[in-house]
DNA sequence: CCATCAAGTAACTGTTTAGTTACCGGATCG
DNA sequence: CGATCCGGTAACTAAACAGTTACTTGATGG
């Protein structure tokens, strides 16, 4: 392409000549170095993870993960912001306020359920931080205001439902989120330790499915009237 | 299995006073380091370990760690499974069978729940075994027939229960014992990351003892008729 | 009273790790 | 055309780490 001049191929590269990128594109190598570092956190913990193994999945090296990203700390910082960021994103976009209260509830409780199926990396980070007494996540400013609306929406949902005589006078909005999570955080996050003590392997789809069902049970049995 | 003299004993007081000889004391400082390993692990998780801070937590040295528990992975296994033992048998205790149904899974809610809450290092403890997949556990012989028992006596108290009309015919004793350990490790072992974005310290007695509550009131009201 | 053995200490070793530095090469603009 | 950024590479360094070895101390038994 650009041979400015066309004077033969120089080309003299230290390297044996492999596939390289040839492009420049400094989004996508920093989107890799975050996608790789997500998974190396995830899989490995804060103490755990290799700052070389994170630039050798992102298919770049170490000079360009400090470049972009400063220090290990402040990588594994944007990443546990981005998971944040990610489920509660997606769960506004539900809109559990436009059913019927029952409706969003157990809508609410099955997206969070399948979210923490198809993210098992926000699970495993959300176990590191808490490992570290949230050591890092405290230092995040960025973070506050992402939730408030989550419960101020579970509330209205509540509140509604208590109006319709649907729903419990003491139902709280926190005690129902932390309710959802817990069923399926645990299930999901120990899973490991639970199908070698029980003897069954828990992500089966039949187990799944059930757990699931009891997920929206549970939830709803709990403050229906 | 330190069984010193074990044919042609005098057994004449080969020590003569074994209270007095505080230096030299093999089992206490075996327990001293079971015990430091415990809290590292748990603070740490098993990458962020350090050896040498368990020795030095124990008051002792590498050496003595390496002589008592071959290595580090051994030792964090002798760990986890002391951990496991420890709660099991706290549990059987209980005996949850001799009351009515609906109580004894009331007490086994309540047990377990503050059974997490005064051994924080467990909850830990299992965070760090599920990091890794459960490859330390699965090496455990001794752990399998722990669990069957837990599963066996709560079976018997639900099927009592479905007998006597009070539970509903769909209970499962595995789910049953998931949703009460779900509610309880979720709040506790995320109480840092929890706190931190809903902007209210889950520890205060207050909300503890709510929580408390909480879960008796979800785990019964899930499986009454 | 000396040989032996076990509890315990401290310094050492080879490897791994986070973080740095020196350098390369192409695109862009004066 | 050539100076100069900037994305990118590889080799390096100082510290930390798990695990080992050489040694000390004290009790016991022949």
């Amino acid at each position: 392409m650009n041979d400015s001049g066309g004077n033969g191929e120089k080309k003299r590269s230290r390297r044996p000549s492999t596939e390289r990128t040839a492009q420049r594109d400094p989004e996508r190598t920093r989107a890799a170095i975050l996608d790789a570092a997500t998974r190396e956190f995830a899989e490995n913990g804060m103490g755990g993870a290799r700052v070389d193994a994170i630039a050798e999945r992102a298919g770049t090296n170490k000079r360009m993960l400090y470049h972009y990203f400063g220090d290990k700390e402040q990588l594994y910082l944007r990443v546990l912001e981005e998971a944040y960021v990610g489920i509660r994103t997606a769960e506004r976009a539900l809109h559990i306020g436009d059913r019927s209260p029952e409706e969003g509830i157990g809508e609410l409780a099955l997206f969070t359920w399948r979210y923490f199926l198809q993210h098992p990396e926000f699970l495993s980070l959300l176990g590191t931080e808490n490992l570290h007494r949230a050591r890092w996540l405290r230092q995040s400013v960025r973070l506050k205001e992402l939730h408030s609306h989550l419960i101020g929406e579970l509330s209205d949902v509540l509140e509604q439902g208590k109006k319709q005589g649907v729903f419990i006078e003491t139902a709280d909005p926190l005690h129902v989120y932390l309710t959802i999570a817990s069923l399926g955080y645990f299930y999901l996050s120990n899973q490991y330790t639970l199908s070698t003590i029980f003897g069954r392997d828990l992500m089966e789809p039949t187990h799944l499915n059930a757990w699931e069902r009891h997920i929206v049970h549970v939830t709803l049995t709990s403050i229906k009237r």
